[in-house]
DNA sequence: TTGTACGCGTTATCAT
DNA sequence: ATGATAACGCGTACAA
């Protein structure tokens, strides 16, 4: 039995009233009598009415529905961002459109304007690695559409950001391999051409130098490529070099990890010989064995973080109030398993 | 400089010429003469003008938008499903709305009534583990929108469906441990509660008898938590009690690596001692020293066969067709690592 | 207390 | 070749 999709006409010709007095009573107008809302409420119920947000939005020129869109969605960072700006989302009483631009700078370009075309009260975005042109973040949001970038933004668009204090994070994590007793802490270090490496390696640096370390640029080892077979092979020519070392903080999760296969598969003991910090998930982290310590790229505090201030902004523009975009930074946490230090 | 939200009549008014003339210069009609068309053209360009799809959806009943429910996104299957979906849908020049119920039955209610009320094209879904009542699923089936549950289903409703073959992966799990030489092999069942778990148990089983080694009741092993912890502690117990085997097909990655886990710290190596198979993500299982072999639940494919049968569903939808539900099964993926295998 | 009429942005139909 | 009009489903100012 399938029952049709049914307006708000039809349950008013039913009754024999207009439609806008069931309009009314399907929201409590005070103006309509008890029996009549009765009657409709009732109906509407037997008939499974739903109201069609597409003619809701329409008219009132706001959909309830803001966008995201992010370069790639099989990523926990990304999964997680995408996780808190629902949280919020759905606080605020609006629906998310999420769009994966797949690294693919076209294709966010198409998202984009799918995203405007849709009428999205608010769009979230995070680029691609390889978006030079802004033109199409320039088009939305000189149509008046709120925008907040985050992670992977542009120094280039004077715009609403969130994103991450890589500095901190690595500031954090060679400290806290310091107060662990390390005295020579490798770094492997990240893509040069990424600012989030020489942040990272400035927060390295100014942590040893906060804690009266020098710097020695022979433990900062290039791992440009940031794959698993590169940090093993990279970590394997550094232990049999001799070099001294008793510590590593690691750009990301992968190279902590190659750097740890590497070291017990020569005999070294980790955390006992060597502690390993290393930036990236710590679901991932837990799983090892031993577990590292690990700096969280808070992804669920970035897209709680981003939703926030979009909705901020959202609001002000009904108000039709001015708004002047913000950098908000997000705080890196160290998760840790204390059985993992020495 | 903030441009307006231009429309179509902003377009006439400005060459003085009516809005359905516009229309159908902007979709290239025959009719239209070109310097009418290039007029528009021009002006849309530089009014940057974009359609409103909204307008468009309720003038069509059609929103060219598909809807996904998942019951988590932080989690690589959910992520691959997702992301094989989205690759159809553009192909199919459709977006995709995506709500995430949280596990929550409630949640997932209100996010099939949202979808509903967008009026989108189609619906995918995957139940929260929850789930009793359909009562939500049944209205919006019952509406005429095309519906596809994938992995997560009920036998409770006659609709399409899209899952794994868990008895086939387990089948090839234990065959590859049999072929690696492999004549006692453990497996680490799930919880009693989940088909899943049986599925998996039978065609463990159903690999054995294939291959003429007897079923050992002693050789299967309960870990219904699934967790790390009771993995490793469970594993520790079995080896102490000297039981014999040579391999282990793990029910879940997680239980996998806990058995790896209790096996290399109690001295046994992996895979020279005991070669381990293990349901789950291969990434994680690539990234563990040594790399596991995993039967891998092909989220991706899951994500690509919901999506081709949802579209196939709402084509028939649109000719007025009969559609008689299927139920797909995909097969599931054996990620090798050779240097793993004894 | 309820009904009428209009508009949101678009397209299809029927005129001209 | 182009314009006027109605319709999609809803809410609301105005009228009754």
């Amino acid at each position: 039995m399938r029952k049709a999709q049914y307006t708000m006409q039809d349950i008013a010709n039913q009754l024999g009233i207009s439609k806008s007095t069931v309009s009314r009573a399907l929201k409590n107008h005070p103006d309509i009598s008890q029996e009549t809302k009765d009657a409709v409420n009732k109906l509407a119920e037997e008939m499974d009415y739903q109201p069609n947000s597409l003619a809701l939005s329409l008219r009132h020129k706001k959909s309830f529905v803001i966008g995201i869109i992010v370069p790639e969605i099989v990523h926990d960072f990304f999964a997680n961002v995408i996780s808190g700006v629902q949280s919020v989302a759905y606080e605020e009483g609006y629906n998310v459109m999420i769009c994966i631009s797949n690294e693919s700078p076209e294709q966010e370009e198409v998202d984009v304007k799918a995203m405007y075309s849709s009428r999205v009260d608010g769009l979230l975005i995070s680029l691609t690695k390889e978006t030079k042109k802004l033109k199409h973040i320039e088009s939305i949001v000189n149509k008046g559409v709120p925008l907040v970038m985050f992670d992977r933004v542009s120094e280039n668009i004077n715009v609403s950001k969130v994103i991450t204090d890589d500095f901190q994070g690595a500031f954090m994590a060679t400290d806290h391999l310091v107060k662990q007793g390390c005295k020579k802490i490798v770094h492997l270090s990240g893509p040069d051409n990424l600012s989030i490496s020489s942040l990272r390696l400035n927060g390295y640096k100014d942590a040893l130098s906060k804690n009266n370390i020098p710097v020695d640029d022979n433990l900062i080892i290039p791992c440009p490529e940031g794959t698993l077979s590169e940090a093993t092979k990279t970590m394997k020519s550094i232990i049999n070099s001799n070099l001294e070392f008793d510590g590593i903080f690691a750009n990301n999760d992968v190279t902590a990890i190659g750097a740890m296969n590497a070291l017990k598969e020569l005999g070294k003991k980790v955390p006992e010989d060597i502690s390993i910090v290393g930036f990236g998930d710590w679901r991932l982290s837990q799983l090892l064995d031993p577990p590292l310590s690990s700096i969280e790229q808070s992804g669920i505090n970035i897209g709680v973080e981003s939703a926030k201030l979009l909705f901020k902004q959202i609001k002000e523009e009904e108000n039709d109030k001015e708004f002047t975009p913000i950098t908000k930074v997000v705080q890196n946490n160290l998760i840790e398993r204390k059985s993992s230090i020495k």
